[in-house]
DNA sequence: CATACATTTAGCTAAACAACTAAACGAGGG
DNA sequence: CCCTCGTTTAGTTGTTTAGCTAAATGTATG
C-alpha cells in the first residue's frame, strides 16, 4: 500500500488517534496505555503494530518494557507536517486521556 | 463524528486522495475528475459528498456544471496544515492523472 | 526455571466501507 | 418542454476493519 495511504489509514482510527494524543505526553509501554484507553492487550498491541509501520511511533525495549513513542526526531518533511497536524487535534475523550496520563505509573499497574 | 478523525477518515481512501490531487491542478466538474480517474456518477460523487463534509473540498455552480475546488482559502490552522501536507502526497497513479487531468476539457466530454 | 510484559495468530462477530446498477429527482440551459 | 449535469436513494456484493477471547510464542528479569 501507498506509503500516505497508509499514514492516513492510520490516523484514520478514534482509538489509534487517542494513542498517539496520549503519547504525546511521554513515551509509555503497553500496560499504561492500556491503563488510560482501554481495551484488551491484543487490541491494544495491534492498534500499536499499525502505527508503527505507517512510522507514527518507534519503540525500544528497556528493562522488562516496551516503550512506545511518537517518531517526532524524523527527517522526512511528510511525517514533521503530521506531527504538526497532530498538534491541532483534540477533543473531549482526548482531553480526558492526557488528564489520565499524568497520573498512570507503571509501578502501580504493570 | 470528529471533525479530524472525519478528515483523517476522508483523506484514507486512494480514490478521494486521487481526486484531492487532480484537483490541484485546477477547479473541475464531476464529468471531468470522472474522465480523469474512472468510476461511475454516484460513486464519484458519493467521494465528493465525503471530500466535502470533511471540509476538504468545496464547490460553486457555473453554467450547467458543478466546480469543485479544493478549499486553501481556509483560516483554520488545521486545514491549512492538511493542504501542506496533502503537497508532499505523490504516487505513480496520483502522476499518470496529473498529466490526464493537463489534457482534460469538459468540452470534449461532458 | 518461573514470572511478567508483550507479540502474534486464529477464529469469531458485527459494523463499516467501496463499488456497482437502476431509478428518481433537481436545477439550469437551449 | 426537453436535455444535460449532478445528486440522492435503494439494494446488492464483497472486502476490510475493530473488537473480543484464547492460546502459543518470545524475551527479559529475578
Amino acid at each position: 500500500m501507498n506509503t500516505f495511504l497508509k499514514t492516513f489509514k492510520a490516523l484514520s482510527d478514534q482509538t489509534r488517534l487517542r494513542i498517539v494524543k496520549v503519547l504525546e505526553s511521554k513515551d509509555m509501554c503497553v500496560c499504561e496505555i492500556r491503563a488510560v484507553i482501554g481495551f484488551s492487550m491484543a487490541t491494544i498491541s495491534n492498534h500499536l503494530k499499525i502505527l508503527s509501520e505507517a512510522n507514527i511511533v518507534t519503540s525500544f525495549k528497556k528493562d522488562k518494557f516496551v516503550n512506545y513513542h511518537l517518531n517526532i526526531e524524523t527527517d522526512i518533511p511528510f511525517y514533521q507536517k503530521i506531527f504538526e497536524l497532530l498538534k491541532e487535534v483534540s477533543d473531549s475523550t482526548i482531553e480526558v486521556d492526557s488528564q489520565k496520563a499524568k497520573d498512570v505509573n507503571r509501578i502501580n499497574i504493570c
